[in-house]
DNA sequence: TTGTTATAATGTAATCATTACAAAGGTGTA
DNA sequence: TACACCTTTGTAATGATTACATTATAACAA
């Protein structure tokens, strides 16, 4: 639990019961939750928890960088605070969401993991051509 | 412009002029559009055009094969109609989003096709480990 | 032609995720 | 205590999308 206290003070952000609580659920369940996720699973813990709070602090973190914002399906955003580099599956029967933690690009086999691939996306963010030009 | 017409045929959808213009839009302009942009493409050309249409014939178009739908970015689902497998680039600064026709998942160098990579996300989506064991 | 049926398009209202904003609560310090 | 600051809360607003009932259109038979 000091942990989490630990992680906030590195990052400068004040210690509150909900920050708390928002980050110990995101480290403890790798569930890749929604903001309504987290906030139905705190709001017995935290009977007056208000979701707005839950947005905000979720945005907190990752602007601050403890978490990783995934916009991948469904136009639902989901939270993860694992850090390190991994592929995400998502199951089109159940709809739940696996790491893969497999490092290799080579997706020829379509089964990975054991799980069967149907599609295979690759998106990358950054600065585009046109803009990097105009920077200088 | 049968060309159109054909494509509808080949999947059994009868060719309005809403649905025609819409496959249209999108084959002749790469833009990834989201259903409003569409909308906002074509209301000049068709007065009446509803957003009801548009995003039924969006749904329809992708349920029969004919268009790809893309949630990557920003909860806003865009649509393509190129079939071929690439990968995509979002711009940070001007939010354009390119295709990247470089095959290989080869990132190690961080500018490709003349644009700066700083973030990098491959997702798959298929059936899982559990959900196929359940169907035997 | 008229009537009939089926499909398609439309407009409005509802839903759901998210954000804006103002008010209220808490904490630390002078 | 009083003040300043940050945090949380609740409500209202926004924006994308969907549900649904109504209207329009097209094809076809009588």
């Amino acid at each position: 639990m000091n942990d989490f206290r630990e992680i906030l003070a590195e990052k400068g952000i004040a210690p509150s019961v909900q920050r708390i609580k928002i980050l110990e659920y995101l480290m403890n369940f790798k569930t890749h939750p929604t903001a309504d996720m987290i906030y139905k699973a705190l709001i017995d813990d935290i009977p007056t928890l208000s979701k707005t709070t839950v947005y905000n602090t979720l945005k907190q973190f990752t602007e601050k960088g403890i978490l990783m914002e995934l916009s991948l399906f469904e136009n639902e955003t989901r939270y993860e605070y694992d850090q390190s580099h991994h592929t995400h599956f998502k199951c089109t029967k159940c709809s739940k969401i696996y790491d893969i933690m497999q490092d290799s690009a080579e997706f020829s086999n379509n089964i990975i993991e054991g799980h069967q691939v149907e599609e295979h996306h690759i998106y990358l963010k950054g600065v585009c051509k046109s803009c990097l030009e105009e920077e200088n």
